[in-house]
DNA sequence: TCGGAATAACTACAGATGTAGTCAGTAGTG
DNA sequence: CACTACTGACTACATCTGTAGTTATTCCGA
């Protein structure tokens, strides 16, 4: 069970599984301008994500190097199912025609998705 | 723009859409099962629910009927909106294709979403 | 070698959240 | 009419979150 992600702590997470391993600096670089954090709120949000053991630290000198320790993919997981789980009834079909009804798919995701699901079952 | 529902304060909102008007203890009843909270509980719930203005209250005697102000399909849009924003950069082919690799969709699942494509486009 | 810059560690603090407890008024019952 | 039980209003409080500030140390450049 991987532990749960705030907001911000997320924004991190992208950061680092775009790339890693990064020291706090650098990551704070690369959150600057979506975000506009200062270098101490990145640290802190670090420090809460190495504690939560979802991410890892290794020493470089006077200074960190952090990497997820999670993979996106399995948190992607974990928080769709919860998603899923929370409005949907676990079900996805009501997902997908929710986001129909809403026009949330284009005529293009539509096609996009049909492909999908042909790859799917070949 | 609907006001963030916490985990808990869905929890109440799904009795409210699936019922409504509930006195706080007709609420306080279908919730308990479920998550066993006590009536103060639900009823600071409900209050904190008035006060974002996602329900409303009737005045009925010396007690409150609550509704919802706020339709279903209203919200989980604005949050499925947030989630896939967030997560699947605002694509829903992603979300899909991410489901699907993590076996989350089932053959059924498949099928059921290939007719309801078919009838979207119908 | 000395001083400034960089860095981790610790502290801060307001608002949201989960989970109630207490108080005061009112309505119905004996 | 007096009491009790129900109800809304207000209060409580630990934890999580967003967003830093402060401190102590250490390394590099002059």
């Amino acid at each position: 069970m991987v532990e749960r992600i705030s907001d911000a702590e997320h924004e991190i997470m992208e950061v680092l599984w775009e790339k890693a391993p990064l020291t706090a600096t650098e990551v704070a670089d690369r959150v600057a301008d979506a975000k506009g954090w200062s270098l101490q709120t990145v640290k802190t949000l670090l420090s809460r994500l190495a504690t939560k053991a979802v991410i890892g630290t290794q020493r470089d000198g006077r200074r960190f190097q952090y990497s997820p320790l999670v993979e996106r993919d399995t948190y992607l997981a974990g928080v769709s199912r919860k998603f899923v789980d929370r409005l949907f009834g676990g079900k996805v079909t009501p997902l997908v025609a929710h986001l129909a009804e809403a026009d949330e798919l284009s005529d293009d995701d539509i096609r996009e998705i049909e492909e999908l699901l042909r790859e799917l079952k070949g």
